[in-house]
DNA sequence: CATTGTGAACTCATTCACAGCG
DNA sequence: CGCTGTGAATGAGTTCACAATG
């Protein structure tokens, strides 16, 4: 029963986690498993997990754990990948075609419908998938007619608010931004970076700052 | 002069944000900014601008603003990315390429120089940017010989762990994480995960809560 | 006088501790 | 008895509001 308290977004972060221990676990042929154990493979705490799961309802039974098969499940809805969602890629630079070949979005449902790019050279393409890259100037077309609602933007930060900007005209309300620049978006999108430079940034101040190199 | 106040980890999140914003001021002819215009680029409150900078020292001058040239100089030594950093990668599938590949990261002093793989089929072949794939088994050799600080892990979930232990094997203190599990190291050494499904799947979540898709 | 720097107030998130229950 | 579920306590992080100042 979803409650009208507000929810950390780190919680939504965690249970993506609880949910891949549990899929582990599941192919281990565990059948149930305790929030002790969950929070152990997943490096939080024990209360930690009860209280991120006790959001949502009351999955466990008392003096047991929860069902791992269940619990799968359960966390799948909330996280609404329950079923399958189409994706575009705008920009097939090195990155974007590693993300079209990578294996683990398709498995869970994550699905690309469709690669563009503004590059004459480009364009016209057939990627191993099999899609053809499409002009850039087709996305408000083919978002329409593939169903894309979520939009992968791998440009250059120098094209990444174009590329936002395409997906917005063309009523894409989700956006994963992979390129190193904050894009700006009504709050009617949502968008959610991916930036390496700045996991970098963060390690070298943390080897200088707490590890002392 | 860095006190002893406890600093949050976003904050140097921030500080690598507002490092790229100041390089684009800077190629734009700003001279100085304000911490206004400042928060206002990197969508953050100007509150909080003052704030993370606070932290590290008194880098403004009030009625003014900061100095765009001098407040570049001032985070990239805060953040330790006043030299070059040297990293390798381990697992070079599509998205190990793709991040060798990669522009960014030399343009900020992170420079990788050694790749490697446990495929036999992959082992001596010569990347575009001229290293030669080495056998994984040669990594304790290599972060010695090349003096490799950062460990990039690009394998596939059920190799991530080893691959993580042979960097520790060779004492590299500091792991990049992109394979979609969570690998467990001492506390001598710093971890920080990029995980692209997680960011999708709150994408899709937040669809549903906040968009009601 | 515009803008920084910062303690205090506040909001958000995690942990504790134990009641509740199978 | 063991483990979940949860209010209360603690801790972390952000915003406010204004004194300090070039």
């Amino acid at each position: 029963m979803p409650k009208t308290i507000k929810i950390p977004k780190a919680t939504i972060t965690r249970l993506s986690i609880y949910y891949r221990q549990l899929e582990l676990l599941e192919f281990d042929g565990y059948r149930m498993v305790s929030s002790d154990k969950l929070a152990w493979l997943c490096q939080v705490s024990p209360a930690q997990v009860r209280k991120d799961l006790g959001y949502f309802g009351e999955f466990g039974v008392r003096g047991v754990g929860y069902d791992v098969i269940d619990l799968q499940a359960h966390i799948k809805k909330i996280l609404t990948v329950n079923r399958d969602w189409n994706f575009g890629i705008a920009g097939i630079g090195n990155l974007g075609s590693a993300l079209l070949r990578h294996g683990n979005f398709t498995a869970r449902g994550f699905k690309c419908v469709a690669v563009f790019d503004n590059d004459p050279n480009k364009i016209g393409m057939v990627m191993s998938s099999g899609l053809k890259i499409k002009d850039i100037r087709e996305l408000n077309k083919a978002v329409e007619e593939l169903d894309i609602e979520i939009g992968i933007i791998t440009t250059p930060p120098s094209a990444a608010q174009g590329a936002a900007d395409l997906f917005l005209d063309a009523h894409v309300n989700a956006i994963l931004n992979f390129s190193p620049t904050r894009i700006s978006v009504p709050d009617c999108c949502l968008v959610e970076n991916i930036d390496f430079t700045i996991r970098l940034d963060i390690l070298t101040y943390r080897l200088h700052h707490e590890i002392g190199l």
